[in-house]
DNA sequence: GGAGTCATGTAAGTTGTTACATGATTCT
DNA sequence: AGAATCATGTAACAACTTACATGACTCC
């Protein structure tokens, strides 16, 4: 599946819970798919475009303001792209590449890395718990999308451990 | 810090270990590197290019072969791009993107995502589990290369934690 | 001699980011 | 009225992937 369609997944995805402007859609994107997605503001725009060149989204008049909003069509589209297969892009992990050549960077270097590191992971978490205390439902929607946070929260919790790992390890290497 | 700065970190690292030629970089990124790093096969050669252009790696002979080798100057180079801030590329978790949408997917196709991603990080966990039963070490590089391997060893048991959760509950959604 | 791997590169096309440009609406 | 935010887009640039092209060497 090439990244275009990816961007139409989540396009598409935003404006399946609700019509929204283009603006908008890069705000829930940005702040609800955050965590584990990422569209460039340049790329909602055009791709909206197209959307609605192929007849996908259409614009609309909610009270005073205008919003895009999934047709029929953008719907069925949206489920095409869902079953589609997907590949994963390549991973980057710039922390764990410095840490590889550690020794080139020396000890002290290598424990303020780690360092930064924890302090962004713990921001992370800190937004995970702050979402996490809400009481159990029985809507399909919101128990896919806290799978989604609970993925987050999992991964903030092994990434602190691996720190408390790394950093007792790097801080007893002899200087 | 730009990524092409970061393709100079990989290779330069890479040649810090030992001279070695082109594919033999490309074969050590993919195999070494691989699991947290990952450079496109047309990136080394115009970057070893540019970096011999640059002084910092130069072509020499050892034995029959043609190789790669660092310079006094590239080895100063590796040291200042590892100590240069750097931005983790945005996330992009094709996996989560679906799932958020799962609603729209149906109970059915998320438990096959879920079946599906398992068996992948399973064959990822099974790769770390043959490459750990070395025994302890004093050197300090090997010992900085051991903590990227126990990053993805954590990472793996947590996504496959994860994954039982969810292949439950969404296993226990009324279809 | 043929298959497979080692080896080095180029070119085209795609994708993605950033900065710029512009104007409307809402809040104080 | 001025500031902040909402809103929509474009253009230039940077980065990345993939397919293609070529040839040497080695093992069977």
């Amino acid at each position: 599946m090439s990244r275009a369609a990816q961007t139409d997944l989540a396009v598409l995805g935003a404006l399946s819970i609700e019509p929204m402007s283009g603006y908008a859609v890069r705000a829930a994107i940005r702040d609800t798919l955050g965590h584990f997605w990422h569209e460039s503001f340049g790329q909602i725009y055009p791709t909206l475009t197209r959307l609605e060149a192929e007849g996908a989204v259409t614009r609309v008049e909610t009270g005073a303001r205008k919003a895009f909003a999934i047709t029929d069509r953008g719907r069925t589209r949206l489920r095409e792209l869902l079953r589609e297969p997907f590949d994963s892009p390549p991973p980057r992990n710039a922390l764990l590449l410095r840490l590889f050549f550690g020794a080139e960077l020396g000890q002290e270097e290598c424990l303020a890395l780690l360092r930064d590191a924890r302090t962004r992971v713990e921001e992370a978490a800190a937004a995970y718990a702050g979402l996490a205390e809400e009481p159990p439902t029985s809507d399909a929607g919101e128990t896919y999308r806290r799978l989604t946070l609970s993925y987050g929260r999992r991964m903030a919790r092994a990434q602190l451990d691996w720190l408390d790992e790394a950093e007792a390890i790097v801080a007893a290497l002899c200087p």
